[in-house]
DNA sequence: GAAAAATACGACTACTTCGTCAGCTTCGCT
DNA sequence: AGCGAAGCTGACGAAGTAGTCGTATTTTTC
């Protein structure tokens, strides 16, 4: 059994003025260069208060414990790769695989331009990851991929395309947090990222995509 | 920056005589059950030492510090994981692509089976993946899948094989650990490992494997 | 069986961290 | 200007934890 959840993830008090919109900003910010410069371990919220020139005591008006500015800053990595992914994949413009393809590369190497933040992130994942608002947002992303392969593989039953579907995600996001821990130039990302679209064409093909 | 890698995770001292040798094996069993039942976020050398009925004190003199018990709990299930693979892997009798099933088969049960451990011992890598006996446990387990990419591919170039290596192995543990991060009943892993044997046979169709 | 070596104990130190709260400052408005 | 609400501060309390060390106990050696 892990940790016992924390529900208390949702803001203390709305930002009504300038300065306290400001603020939140400020203390997001300065938590990500935290988790960057710092990692999960050392990640407190005095650091972060100390980062965004603000008092402790403020980041507890607009946020109700440590868990929850952990959780703003994920939920707003997973919103902008989400939304990413999604222009790639619904440009009609170019066929099937060609979305596939750019999706993964895009998807790898934002992976790793961003590895140090993600690494820490996923280190602190313990004290978020339970909290009922990171299972939304996790059913966000399912979402995307789930349309990809309906339309991938109109023909299948239901029950194949999500477990298909499931799948490619699982390996999607665990090869690229793997992936990412150590630095990567260029092209080993675009070979890596090859490959691993490879893979996802050659089983698309066997399971017989339009 | 993550954390500052602490190398001292090897032995203070060996056990000589047969007390010594019994309580250290105490503190590794104790120290399974505390991960399980209390997650790695409890998991203190205080609470170890209770549940092995020994004191914080005679831990010290084995274990230089808390992540060298992490450290030996997490190679003792990478050795178990191995030679178990291995077995299957190199059992001769049956054809390549039969071994992949069953193996794939195998890891996603051992992973689900042990969900618990596995997930705590994931969430305390921080604390001692920086060692540089992790690397040496990591590639290990490495070696093993490349002598099957070897036998399966033996006439593409040596990049390629060690590539493809590479990426079937990241899939296979990336998508064991996201996927046993939940409960599943006997006929869900049967399903989900199909999958994922579909999907590295099709892989290894389109390389041309013999 | 007595000295020496190995082992075990657990109270204790030094430190870190989360989150609060009483009081002070700034803002918006009339 | 002046008043109430919103916002900000940072010292502080409470809790928890890693690892040490002087002392007690058990085992081995001679």
């Amino acid at each position: 059994m892990a940790d016992i959840p924390k529900p208390r993830i949702s803001a203390r008090k709305s930002p009504r003025q300038a300065r306290s919109t400001d603020l939140v900003s400020a203390v997001l910010d300065a938590a990500v260069q935290v988790l960057r410069k710092e990692g999960a371990q050392r990640f407190t919220t005095a650091r972060v208060a100390e980062r965004a020139g603000v008092s402790v005591g403020s980041i507890y008006q607009y946020f109700p414990n440590k868990a929850a500015i952990l959780f703003r800053v994920q939920a707003e990595e997973w919103r902008r790769n989400t939304a990413m992914l999604s222009g790639i994949l619904n440009d009609r413009s170019k066929p099937l695989e060609a979305r596939l393809r750019a999706m993964v590369h895009a998807f790898i190497q934002s992976e790793c331009d961003e590895a140090e933040v993600r690494l820490a992130l996923a280190d602190a994942a313990p004290l978020y990851r339970d909290a009922p608002e990171t299972g939304e947002a996790r059913a966000e992303g399912a979402r995307l991929f789930q349309q990809f392969i309906d339309e991938t593989l109109p023909d299948k039953p239901q029950a194949e395309r999500e477990l298909v579907s499931d799948l490619i995600q699982r390996t999607f996001s665990g090869v690229g947090s793997s992936y990412s821990e150590q630095p990567r130039s260029e092209e080993e990302i675009t070979r890596y990222a090859s490959a691993l679209a490879d893979m996802f064409c050659a089983y698309f093909a066997t399971l017989g995509a339009r």
